[in-house]
DNA sequence: AGGTTATCTGCAATCGATACCAGTAATGAA
DNA sequence: TTCATTACTGGTATCGATTGCAGATAACCT
């Protein structure tokens, strides 16, 4: 057992816990090479609690995620981690998406960990102000609460992405366009929906309510809201998903009802797919650099922990990109919505 | 700022600090109404720091695995966060299958957290009976290092799992089976080797050096495995791939390839794919409960904890079980090899 | 040599909560 | 009324490391 502690080596050395204490923290001592020996024939290792206590800090930063399977989460821990100096660890807390479980994280780690970097699932939250008042630094990635100004964060361009998109169907010739959304309390799912309606304003077409789907941000919301979709009497020739599991899910229907892609659908998703090349044919997307994501929610975290004391909150933006792979073509002419519809509704 | 203390509450309510204590710990106090009010008001929360000196416990248990990616993983830590009570919380740390970040991560772990569940990525691994030795519980799941049987262990039946797979395709008719190993040095990799072994001992077939490829159990090591396989002379006419991050990099070089399945080559993995069904044809695997696995090993660590003191490793293990869908079938009569061949090498 | 720095040292207070110990008040029994 | 028991209470040492302070030693200069 580890029981070693800085007055054992203390002793083995012949000096007293202070100078033990110094050599640990980097000033010239004395008998430096008694102690690195005493230190490594001990094995003595400082006690993280004890630090905590004097110092106020643990030295962990906690990246809070609603799903670390979602390999666009895993880039933004990658891009975190890469930022993190030698003096920090970073530790993840996997919520499964669920507010109680967002809010007992943070409950968990108050006192635990010097900061917390956040992908919220919901803008409902109130616990990140809560904590962040009792003086828990807190950086928000990809979305915000609905008091998210007072918080740095690092969002995505989501509303060009999907402008992008949905300008992308219509430039293949498709004016039924649909959208399987995401929730609309979220950031994203927001400017998504944001980004959908403007350029469907700018190529002068209605989003008609019943190619509008709300769904979560899961395979099984993509699944439903697809189905649903295909139900209507004249289902749309093209659909933009909301993020890459309501993509999965969307595919995943399209198949179930033998409808081929692009011949009698188009689609593009939000969100890389890390196998989107292996389905046939394979996906065109909106991408954007998560890792970077990452890397800068966690240099604002670390510029918010050294120049401790009154912060101003740092906002800041990745841009989207459009990765053209195989799931868009002209809709069939047979599929075109007479015009009489479009302009009467 | 929190820099409210116990003190604080205490003199607000006008006893004692250890009244206030004892409060928190759940005995009966006199003045439980203005205490519980006094924290309230206050915004009071006990010292995570503090706590951990004194009883010499954090409340964390942190899960280490090598790729938070990989859905199977992710199960893992699903499992054993259900199994994990209200008093203790799971923190996750992902280590990208490089031993470093493994040892790394122990050695920052260490004194930060009552105990670690870890999926070693390499037998090869010295830090954890180090750390061990030192007082931090280790419980491995699906891996061990060489010197596992000294830790707790959850596994699963690797061998068998790969004997069935084999005996799968094996009774299809194939018998120019190749099997894209893992590395050797890791348990899983190991025994569905020795799975594979035993069941073409048994059917009679011989292991060809150039059917059993050892990679590493990544996407890019299947991708390349598989591409050595189908430059042969005589490609074998099935697969067995280790796991399912293989498979999937398989599937990817032999649509590359523009392989049939199951028409020319049956694959079978090992592990289940989240999208196995997106797939066309879907994949036929091996599975098993990784839920399990992961409540299991909690519930070893608790075990581990709570009885403290001289504790016996105890180690359990996981059935697995065959998933069939489409991805093999029997061998086309041209491809077989002839059993001149079979019986010579 | 004497005085002044510069460098290192040990002592002891401190971080915030816990738990042992002794003390007091309240209750019950005789 | 007196004593024993129960039910809380406050004071304080403690966990293990850090750090300000003052003292000790050595190095330097004139």
């Amino acid at each position: 057992m580890s029981t070693v502690t800085i007055t054992d080596v203390a002793k083995r050395v012949g000096v007293s816990v202070a100078t033990i204490s110094r050599y640990l923290s980097g000033f010239t001592v004395r008998n430096s090479d008694e102690i690195r020996e005493a230190i490594s024939e001990l094995n003595y290792r400082p006690s993280a609690a004890a630090r905590n206590l004097k110092s106020g800090r643990t030295g962990i930063i906690a990246i809070v995620v609603p799903d670390v399977t979602n390999p666009f989460f895993a880039s933004i821990v990658e891009g975190a981690e890469s930022a993190v100096g030698d003096d920090r660890m970073v530790l993840l807390v996997n919520t499964g998406a669920t507010r109680e479980r967002e809010e007992k994280a943070l409950t968990q780690l108050f006192g635990r960990v010097d900061g917390v970097i956040m992908v919220p699932s919901t803008e409902e939250q109130v616990a990140p102000a809560f904590f962040s008042q009792l003086g828990l630094p807190i950086v928000f990635v990809d979305r915000v609460t609905h008091d998210g100004e007072r918080f740095s964060s690092v969002l995505a361009e989501n509303a060009k992405g999907a402008d992008i998109a949905t300008t992308h169907l219509v430039n293949h010739g498709h004016n039924a366009i649909a959208m399987i959304a995401g929730p609309q309390l979220s950031t994203p799912g927001k400017k998504r929906a944001e980004g959908f309606r403007s350029a469907m304003k700018k190529a002068d077409l209605p989003v008609l309510p019943d190619l509008f789907i709300e769904s979560d941000f899961s395979e099984a919301g993509g699944y439903a809201a697809m189905n649903q979709l295909l139900q209507l009497d004249t289902p749309p020739t093209a659909v933009f998903t909301s993020n890459n599991l309501m993509t999965i899910g969307a595919l995943h229907a399209l198949r179930d009802a033998r409808v081929s892609i692009p011949a009698q659908i188009s689609i593009i998703g939000f969100d890389d797919i890390s196998f989107a090349d292996l389905i046939s044919p394979s996906i065109t997307v909106i991408s954007r650099d998560a890792r970077l994501q990452g890397s800068q929610a966690m240099q604002l975290m670390i510029n918010q922990l050294d120049r401790a004391g009154a912060i101003q909150p740092e906002h800041s933006m990745v841009d989207v990109q459009l990765v053209e792979r195989g799931s868009c073509a002209p809709p069939r002419e047979s599929q075109k919505i007479p015009s009489t519809r479009r302009t009467t509704e």
